[in-house]
DNA sequence: TTCCAGGGATATA
DNA sequence: TATATCCATGGA
């Protein structure tokens, strides 16, 4: 069953818990989007979603509707993965609490770039140099600014990264811009998840938890479990593991969630560092 | 002042 | 292969 429907060229969500925008938007995979008066703006390349909360869902209005269905992942039935996830009872509280995420399905040059400035960064610092990259690089699109292309930052100098306040991750920005092309790009598409990693391992900046990251939400991979900082937290808390070092963690719990890992660390990740449990 | 944030590159053994 | 150190920035 959908858990949306289609009404005068907008997208009406009906349930909250199918989809919860506040959710989704907030928990650490989306860096480009604003809170307004009425719901939320979310931004995708040089496109924009307007959210309204509507009843107990939201309305959607956006020129690009099949990109934005897409994007939120709404043909997926979460209601299973759900149900397989719970039988591990630190998800089942993860899961109650963020009932509602769905994982993103954003573009893969856009996640490179945005997942090299993460790298020991905190979210509202990544979204405002990811901002200013916006400002200085990409398209005016009249009331927003675009994300800019590969072909518009292989233009910007090393100096045009460093003002954008990312410290020492601008040379990795410079470096893997210049390195990037569209066919590479396009090809790590329709590869495995393993050799879409040791491909992006070559990236300057991308080592194995960004590279996680890119594959989860740039490469729809879902057979991938980024641990970081806040699911290190995790693991040690709810998971009283004794592991050591974040590969063996990452190794863990991917035997442990196999095909689901990418929902589960997100479920997890959000509860922790938002729950604050 | 020190610690921390969706870590990675590099040198060293 | 595994570990130690350095790396910019800004908020708490």
């Amino acid at each position: 069953m959908k858990c949306y429907e289609l009404q005068n060229n907008k997208i009406i969500i009906k349930d909250k818990n199918k989809f919860n925008c506040e959710h989704t938007l907030l928990c650490g995979q989306i860096f480009r989007f604003k809170t307004t008066d009425s719901g939320y703006l979310c931004f995708s390349k040089n496109k924009r979603a307007i959210i309204n909360n509507k009843d107990n869902g939201y309305e959607i209005i956006t020129k690009d509707i099949p990109y934005f269905i897409n994007f939120f992942d709404l043909d997926r039935d979460y209601d299973i993965i759900n149900e397989s996830l719970e039988c591990h009872e630190v998800l089942r509280d993860a899961i109650n609490f963020g009932r509602g995420i769905r994982i993103i399905k954003n573009d893969t040059f856009e996640m490179i770039i945005s997942f090299i400035i993460s790298a020991s960064n905190n979210i509202p610092r990544i979204k405002k140099i990811i901002e200013l990259l916006c400002l200085g690089a990409g398209k005016n699109m009249g009331e927003y600014y675009a994300f800019p292309t590969l072909e518009e930052l292989k233009l910007k100098p090393l100096e045009f990264f460093e003002s954008l306040h990312a410290g020492y991750r601008a040379k990795y920005l410079f470096q893997t811009v210049q390195y990037l092309t569209e066919d590479l790009l396009q090809n790590m598409k329709s590869m495995s998840t393993e050799n879409a990693k040791k491909e992006l391992l070559k990236l300057m900046g991308v080592g194995d938890k960004v590279a996680d990251c890119i594959l989860l939400f740039g490469l729809s991979k879902m057979n991938v479990f980024p641990v970081d900082t806040w699911i290190e937290k995790v693991y040690k808390t709810q998971f009283h593991g004794t592991l050591k070092s974040r590969k063996e963690m990452r190794i863990y719990f991917v035997s442990l969630f196999s095909e689901l890992s990418g929902y589960a660390q997100q479920y997890l990740f959000y509860y922790k560092r938002t729950g604050k449990v």
